[in-house]
DNA sequence: CGAAGATACCTCGGGTTCGATGTATAACGG
DNA sequence: CCGTTATACATCGAACCCGAGGTATCTTCG
């Protein structure tokens, strides 16, 4: 998830570690803030997997800062990662949203589409938070308020997302033809 | 997250680690599936840390199996997890879903709405994905169909769950009363 | 001029997680 | 009676993550 962002912030332009920071924590940070402890060592791994260069220049305000920079191999590995990701990815609603924030860098419609289609399978197949044995209980079942609370919200949330699925892959589609 | 589920597994009911994996398998699986190798180091350390027992029994089915019992200091220590959840509890949605789970074991309802109010606040304040500076952007603002599908969805969640928030909060409070 | 704060990067150690793999026993279908 | 599946638990190594702490520069405010 945290690679999958440091591409994706990338692949739009070069930035140096501190900004792609304040990038990350903008879009995931209010919801699971990422450690400086945790950016670097990644950054690392992605240089020395090949997939970004850093060039070293003098700090604007302080000290001096490593501009990075996908290279194409890091460009390849961002488009497959968005193309076949994870089972994570698409049931895990963090990663989802972080996959989302780049799937534009993709830009074959029907790849897009293709990757919605997978989301929308997942929300498709009937799953509940509890269980009477293997009968999924529904929310007027339970006694329990704040599970009642839990089951409230995920409906919600699904709905709205297999609305915007299908008007969305709706528009994908009418592209490709 | 997965030692909260299982002190609120045991909380209920003595169980063994195979029916407590197929508990938390249904409660968080399909979202976030948990891994044998992760469950039972877990529960080496809570039992390390004395916050349950294990009593061998013959297996009913198959293999011997360990049932495992919270002590009074596990029972304790939910509590304790439960009234006072850290950061991350409170802001991460599947972290949020588990304390929610098991936050009926905190028989005080003041302390229940103590917790749900933390919450509240959490999602009283403005924050979106996306920015442009400092200014969050809203879904209308977007040219990616993608990111204005995270924040309708992010914005449907948020809706649902406040109204729930203020509903709940309002029966608990009539309880106190 | 000196303290505070923002910028900018890094390491270390401890802890957690996961995939792969291993060990048993019992039930069930063919 | 034999392979498969389910039950039931465990270990190992590699990877990952985080908190604490460290280094250095520049700006701003008193």
């Amino acid at each position: 998830m945290l690679e999958l962002a440091i591409l994706g912030f990338l692949y739009d332009a070069p930035l140096h570690g501190y900004v792609l920071r304040r990038h990350i924590a903008a879009l995931t940070g209010h919801v699971r803030p990422v450690a400086e402890s945790t950016l670097y060592p990644a950054i690392k791994r992605l240089e020395k997997a090949g997939l970004l260069a850093r060039a070293t220049e003098p700090g604007a305000v302080a000290a001096p800062r490593h501009v990075l920079t996908l290279t194409e191999e890091g460009r390849q590995e961002l488009r497959r990662r968005l193309a076949d990701p994870g089972q994570r990815e698409i049931t895990d609603e963090n990663h989802w949203f972080t996959l989302l924030a780049f799937l534009r860098h993709l830009d074959d419609p029907a790849a897009q589409a293709a990757v919605l289609r997978r989301r929308l399978a997942f929300l498709e197949e009937p799953a509940s938070f509890f269980y009477d044995g293997d009968r999924p209980l529904a929310a007027e079942e339970l006694d329990d308020p704040f599970r009642r609370g839990v089951l409230k919200i995920a409906r919600a949330t699904s709905r709205a997302e297999l609305a915007w699925l299908r008007d969305t892959l709706a528009s994908l589609e009418a592209v490709g033809r």
